[in-house]
DNA sequence: CTCATAAACCGTACGGTGTTAGGTAACCTG
DNA sequence: CAGGTTACCTAACACCGTACGGTTTATGAG
């Protein structure tokens, strides 16, 4: 079969059934010859459109990092870097096993960047020194890309009988197992909360 | 060549190496066949001292989690979570490369959970209610491997003038390009601090 | 001291991976 | 309508993790 009168592909339908696999299946569910499969092609297809299946997981990435949101920088920066905290948490959630990529993936990616300059722009405008400015802006994506990448429920395996009587302080921390999503949640609410009454404490101590 | 009067091989040979690959090529870089080829020998004798690649990964890990020091517990739990998330990062950042692993793997490790319950225990030992001890132990976590995966000098390519016009904001932080280790470590600090400065605020609601 | 067993190496091989090369026919531009 | 580019194909390369079985040697029991 040569060029076929209508394509079969597109970087779009690629890019979704991907994502969708990898939600399915984690990163390692998702190979070029399954893709493929899964789009009703051979693998070295997808080559027509993606020039390496790094630039697809890229991409998707990108797709992903679009959903954050920095409007907020233009009440007030606490606000803003709530806004931002949240939407970007919530977007890293809504694809864990993406988590990864995302995390160690360089940040040339458009998305990141105009996103990086907005936190970074509106931590200034607010006032902040710039040089604290970017502190803060890595501080908060520490503790985003941090919960979403060593999230609670991911870290205890189902048989939890196992821990309980070596480690008799975790007890509590595993009765409560099945609310792991909660205290994800809960723990990031908290985080966040405690870094930004820790900053207007800072900020008192910098602008008098 | 059948046994060998002498073992050529043992886990902990296997192990370092294996570490060794990883900080200088990567995840990637590091395969049994490569593994072996380094150590002299055949890729399938790997495994007779490990039942797959990932136990031992997961052994690597193990190591790396030793360095980490929860002991100032006894102190107070401010010293406490200080060290623990200082020793916590350094043993991370002296292996970035590892840093997926770590975050990813399962808390099943024994050191990790060791660990785990040192500072949920010291936490409670110190006044805080269990389910608080759980959040801000999971947060803290979210700290330091946020701080670690997605760190802020692997953020960046080499060619950085291509960013500078289209993000005006961002020249600050590219200029410190050279600087960006510090950049993190400041970082982190800041975070810590404003983290635990929020937390004295949250306890004194808490225990009034 | 013998003898069975387990251990630690080897070579071979299977099924998977990302990716390249070259072929073919349909599309798009001139 | 000619010609180049495009989007598919098949075949193949170089790797990967690892299962299998063979061979010898160390080890532990009687």
């Amino acid at each position: 079969m040569p060029r076929p009168p209508a394509p079969l592909l597109s970087r779009e339908r690629i890019r979704s059934r991907a994502l969708a696999l990898v939600d399915a299946d984690g990163l390692t569910g998702l190979s070029m010859r399954r893709l493929a499969a899964e789009l009703g092609v051979q693998a070295p297809s997808l080559y027509s459109h993606y020039k390496t299946k790094d630039e697809l997981l890229q991409d998707i990435a990108d797709g992903i990092m679009e959903a954050v949101d920095t409007s907020a920088f233009a009440l007030d920066w606490r606000s803003g870097l709530r806004t931002w905290a949240r939407s970007y948490r919530a977007a890293l959630a809504a694809h864990p096993n993406m988590v990864p990529v995302l995390a160690t993936g360089p940040a040339r990616r458009e998305v990141s960047l105009a996103r990086a300059d907005a936190v970074h722009g509106g931590l200034v405008a607010a006032g902040w020194p710039p040089r604290y400015a970017t502190m803060i802006g890595a501080s908060t994506k520490y503790l985003v890309l941090g919960a979403a990448i060593s999230s609670f429920s991911r870290g205890f395996e189902d048989d939890v009988q196992v821990y309980v009587d070596r480690y008799p302080h975790l007890t509590q921390a595993h009765r409560l197992r099945e609310h792991a999503d909660q205290i994800d949640a809960d723990s990031f609410e908290l985080a966040l909360d405690a870094f930004l009454t820790g900053l207007d404490a800072l900020r008192a101590t910098l602008v008098p």
